[in-house]
RNA sequence: GGGCUCGUAGCUCAGUUGGCUAGAGCGCACCCCUGAUAAGGGUGAGGUCGCGUGUUCGACUCACGCCGGGCCCA
């Protein structure tokens, strides 16, 4: 098999060039051979472009030369100098995590910041900008651990520790690089790093003020638990993926049958039984008790199944659904009863395989879109089954006993103080997702995931299953592990959201700043923000890993600070955390970073703490004072990530950069963040000072291919940052990201960027023409003074535009609209300027006498159309605009002040001159004449627009001409002559050709004849070579 | 399943409180220029505004329902 090679897209633009070149070479012999006899050239007499700016950027290879020349010049540090004393504006960078490599989604996130940095720096504030890494966590110590292999065993804390914050540190200066190479401008010689000893200890104290507050308790509570890391999960730490379940239709037979509701019929000596559906078998063993909706009807049915008849109480609006599902034949309903009725009737059931009798309850958040209406409810698996459990108060009538009856101990309304016995919150499984010894010995050690299949075996076995059905629905999974998670009842540390504070809670406070205070970009994320608000639990803040900030808790020598029922929050009897403690731990973290808590015994650590002073230090310590200090175990649990990076308002923003900076102006991260980074910045911030920590939010979709797909490794649709840098280069790449409407999904393929590079390429191009008209300029000495009589010139119209141009942009800029920016810039640069006005100029440039005043005035709008366009660039083009910044002021770009030391331009810095109002018609009028000339070459075969002229009549009524040059016009037109006059038809083409052509100019003006040196030339012609 | 959100020319985007034949740029087609030259200019062809049903004198715009995406959650 023969394979053709496939031409790349630079051969085939090659080839597509000699195509083009070979044509234009027989058209040119062919018109050689017409003329006969030498062509006469005037070209060495014109002033043609000239200019060190190239075509070619070549910004794979300059970029990097021009970084580092930032570098050396210590370019962020100047930015700060000069603009010290300016109003500052705050923007504060959220971290990213310090791992791997930076992927698309950084790219977009750091650009856009950049955008802000800088625009907003050339709008004249002061922006310090200290970028940020997120460096605990899971995901590194989880590469740490598994990389260790079978020797992380063995290993204590520290160990781990040490080899985490070298990962850490190692991509924190892997991706700043990354970062720096996208030309983003920040203080990276000094960027914040969670793990930093001082970051670390402002957190510590941000805790402190919760604490001091009573945000923070410790409770036994479900949270999602990863059995692979054997630690809590916080909301933001999963990730949702499909999963094969098995559904079960469970009967739990009725203890006491003579207490099921008259109504329902229930026939003489039968076993009646309750229908229940879970899809989590594995749940079962810890089923403490069955909730019912008390607004719905509930039905008795008799049904046959495989031979055998069975009566099963279930909801009356699924039992169809469910019995036809399941396969019962002969159903019968036997009678109904409200569940208000079923759940206040003292019912008892026995649990299928544990020794115990459970009750029936009822609980507001059961429903009949599924199931059966009867819902399974295990406190120690489950929010809602928790809720239940303490509304109900269900514990065990006895901790010894082998059979066991479930209780309410206090009924909804009657949970009076000492009355109420704290719940059981039954959680037989441990945290590696094996049972315990609770359980039935044959399920005992079982992992849960396994034992799904044994529970259903044993119902099926015992006749208590119904039915059972595999299916696949989307399921929680550990974001890192991809392993799926579980709920499990376990102590941890929370922030409550609804405890009340002064102020009210951070519920009611949060949902009040983002409702009023916080300005979102765009505005639909306040609505998200708020539902999000109004329905989260409260914040479990603790973790059980090594690599973190350590909560610094500190337990009694011995047994458990709880007591053996848990679940409340005693903090008298509890452990030692108190906003005094915790301070005092601080200090010492400032100074030795949070190693110390694993290096240092308690009373160094609480060196400067005294229990005996402390008010809110529990009893059993307080009596003992200083010296019972030694004695204390410390807690081995560690922060959520999410407080230490939602806590950054503090380390950085306050402490760092100064209190006088709070709260910022701008937050800006992925729209993921109003559940993450924005959530946990926000509600850390008003449980300590009250107020949001941002002024404003702005929120960036997130990245999707060209068929709007969420972009994956798997799939194979994802785009290599360092690939795009090595194809487009940075400048090319931020102008796509300017280009883009960030407000919701992106798409990206690699087309688009090559889209971005041609555009680039068209604006680079227009302002290398302006700068190579500039090569004999010098502003100083060359400038136009513009008149009143300029007012008509084209000059002045352009100046007009580029007025407009400057409002608008900056205008846009101010409001973070930067794809406005991109779009007005690149419609100036490639309509008004290029195929407007230095198409029309360009006759003047090139053949006035250099030091014409006509030329000189052209040129003077052009430096000021350079100037301008350079400096608007800068925040999306910083290195393009530094090239060019160097060529308007005909230097190397080591040699002048960057670019990015000055500030946008202003209206008020260009040539006062008014613009005549005639100009706005006249630029409209042009497409007439344009389409008028584009006939009259197609018909007539007047190939070239010099060979045109044209006469328009004057409709006094729409604009007077007299004051505009007819050389203007001409020129506006690529034509050799205007007419205007007062009678005729509206637009007539004149056709020139017969009149001789300007060997110089090659314009068909009119004033065209022999001249002394033996050439033909029109009079403007003649003059500028001073014949 | 729920909350928020998106779906306008081949592509990227505009379309302000419902109101003229739905716009721009790129790309494409054809043409010009060869003194911005792996540049520059001109003209032109492209759309059932995701689908459906309503409200209205009038709907890209409002309401509801579908279809298809995205983020967050259950």
């Amino acid at each position: 098999m023969v394979h053709r090679a496939t031409p790349s897209p630079a051969d085939r633009q090659g080839f597509l060039f000699l195509v083009r070149r070979r044509a234009f070479e027989k058209r040119r012999r062919s018109a050689m051979t017409q003329q006969t006899g030498e062509k006469k050239t005037y070209k060495d007499t014109l002033n043609l472009p000239k200019t060190a700016f190239p075509m070619k950027a070549n910004l794979v290879q300059n970029e990097p030369a021009t970084l580092k020349r930032w570098q050396q010049q210590k370019l962020y540090e100047k930015i700060r100098q000069a603009k010290a004393g300016s109003p500052k504006y705050v923007f504060h960078d959220g971290p990213p995590y310090a791992n791997g490599s930076i992927h698309l989604g950084h790219l977009l996130n750091k650009v856009l910041k950049d955008l802000v940095v800088r625009s907003k720096t050339m709008a004249g504030f002061d922006v310090p900008y200290i970028p940020g890494w997120d460096c605990h966590g899971l995901p590194i110590e989880h590469k740490v651990v598994s990389e260790l292999g079978e020797k992380a065993r063995g290993m204590v804390p520290m160990q781990i520790r040490k080899r985490c914050s070298d990962y850490a540190q190692k991509f924190v200066k892997l991706q700043s690089g990354q970062m720096q190479r996208l030309l983003t401008t920040a203080d990276y010689d000094h960027p914040y790093q969670t793990m930093a000893a001082d970051y670390e200890a402002a957190v510590l104290e941000a805790f402190a003020d919760l604490v001091d507050k009573g945000l923070v308790y410790r409770a036994l509570k479900p949270v999602h638990w990863s059995i692979e890391n054997r630690t809590a999960l916080a909301d933001a730490e999963l990730e949702y993926e499909d999963r094969e379940d098995t559904s079960v239709y469970v009967l739990f037979e009725v203890e006491n049958a003579a207490k099921l509701p008259k109504d329902l019929n229930v026939p003489q000596d039968t076993t009646v039984s309750l229908m229940i559906w879970t899809t989590t078998p594995w749940t079962l063993p810890a089923n403490m008790a069955v909730a019912v909706a008390s607004q719905a009807v509930y039905g008795l049915y008799s049904f046959e199944k495989q031979g055998n008849t069975s009566w099963a109480v279930l909801a009356d609006a699924l039992a169809d659904k469910v019995l036809v599902a399941g396969g019962a034949s002969n159903v019968r309903k036997l009678g109904q009863c409200d569940g208000q009725i079923l759940a206040a009737a003292g019912i008892a059931y026995r649990h299928p395989f544990a020794n115990r009798v459970s009750p029936v309850v009822f609980a507001p958040y059961v429903t009949l879109e599924d199931g059966t209406g009867l819902v399974h409810t295990a406190p120690g698996h489950g929010v809602e089954d928790y809720q239940t459990g303490l509304q109900w108060g269900l514990r065990f009538d006895s901790h010894d006993s082998d059979f066991r009856h479930v209780v309410c101990s206090g009924l909804q309304g009657n949970n009076k103080g000492l009355f109420r016995l704290p719940p059981d919150i039954y959680c037989p499984v441990r945290e590696d997702g094996t049972f315990d010894d609770t359980v039935p010995a044959w399920l005992r050690g079982k992992l849960i995931w396994d034992a799904n299949k044994l529970v259903v075996d044993h119902l099926r076995q015992s006749g208590h299953l119904f039915f059972d059905h595999t299916f696949t629905h989307s399921y929680p999974h550990d974001w890192r592990g991809k392993s799926p998670v579980i709920f499990r009842a376990t102590e941890q540390w929370f922030v409550g959201v609804d405890r009340p504070t002064a102020a009210g809670t951070l519920r009611q406070l949060g949902v009040k700043v983002t409702g009023q205070d916080v300005n979102f970009l765009p505005g639909w994320g306040r609505n998200r923000m708020r539902g999000m608000l109004e329905s989260r639990p409260d914040w479990c803040v603790s973790r059980q890993r090594a690599w973190g900030l350590p909560i610094p808790a500190f337990y009694p020598p011995s047994g458990s600070a709880l007591g053996s029922a848990g679940g409340y929050e005693d903090v008298k009897a509890g452990p030692l955390l108190t906003a005094a403690s915790v301070r005092a731990v601080a200090d010492v973290v400032r100074q030795k970073g949070s190693d110390a808590w694993f290096n240092l015994p308690p009373e160094e650590l609480l060196k400067g703490y005294n229990p005996s002073t402390d008010p809110g230090a529990p009893g059993w310590l307080k009596a003992g004072g200083v010296s019972a200090l030694p004695s204390l175990r410390k807690s081995a649990d560690i922060f959520d990530v999410w407080f230490e990076s939602g806590c950054s308002w503090n380390a950085v923003v306050r402490q760092h950069l100064g209190p006088q900076n709070f709260p910022t102006d701008l937050y800006l991260e992925g729209s993921d963040q109003h559940r993450g980074w924005f959530q946990s910045s926000l509600l850390s911030s008003l449980g300590v000072t009250g107020q949001s920590p941002f002024k404003t939010v702005l929120t960036h979709g997130f990245m999707v291919d060209k068929d709007g797909r969420k972009m994956s490794k798997s799939i194979g649709n994802t785009l290599e940052v360092e690939d795009l840098l090595k194809d487009f280069g940075a400048d090319v790449c931020r102008w796509w990201v300017a280009s883009l409407n960030t407000d919701n999904d992106i798409k990206v393929d690699q087309s688009f960027f090559q889209l971005a590079g041609e555009e680039y390429r068209k604006v680079r191009n227009t302002w290398r023409f302006l700068l190579s008209n500039l090569s004999d300029f010098n502003p100083a000495k060359d400038a136009y003074a513009f008149g009143p009589a300029d007012a008509s010139s084209l000059d002045a119209w352009i100046l007009g535009e580029l007025g407009k141009l400057i409002a608008q942009t900056t205008q846009d800029y101010a409001n973070l609209h930067f794809r406005g920016v991109r779009e007005a810039m690149f419609n100036f640069c490639n309509d008004t300027l290029s195929s407007i006005y230095l198409a029309a100029v360009k006759d003047r440039l090139y053949c006035d006498k250099p030091a014409s005043p006509r030329r000189r005035r052209t040129q003077t709008a052009i430096y000021h159309l350079a100037s301008a366009l350079i400096r608007l660039a800068g925040p999306i083009l910083p290195h393009t605009a530094e090239e060019a910044w160097a060529a308007l002021h005909q230097q190397k770009p080591e040699a002048i002040d960057s670019v990015h030391l000055t500030n946008f331009p202003s209206a008020h810095e260009l040539p006062a001159v008014a613009t005549h109002r005639g100009w706005e018609v006249i630029v409209s009028q042009r497409d007439a004449w344009l389409k008028a000339i584009e006939e009259a070459r197609q018909q007539r075969g007047m190939d070239n627009p010099l060979d045109v002229g044209l006469r328009v009549l004057v409709d006094p009524t729409a604009v007077d001409l007299a004051p505009f040059s007819a050389v203007d016009l001409a020129d506006l037109c690529g034509i050799s002559r205007f007419e205007a006059v007062p009678s005729g038809p509206a637009i007539e083409v004149v056709d020139l050709r017969t009149e001789p052509r300007c060997e110089r100019s090659w314009k068909r003006d009119g004033t065209v004849k022999p001249r002394s040196d033996g050439g033909w030339l029109s009079d403007r012609d003649a003059a500028a070579l001073g014949l």
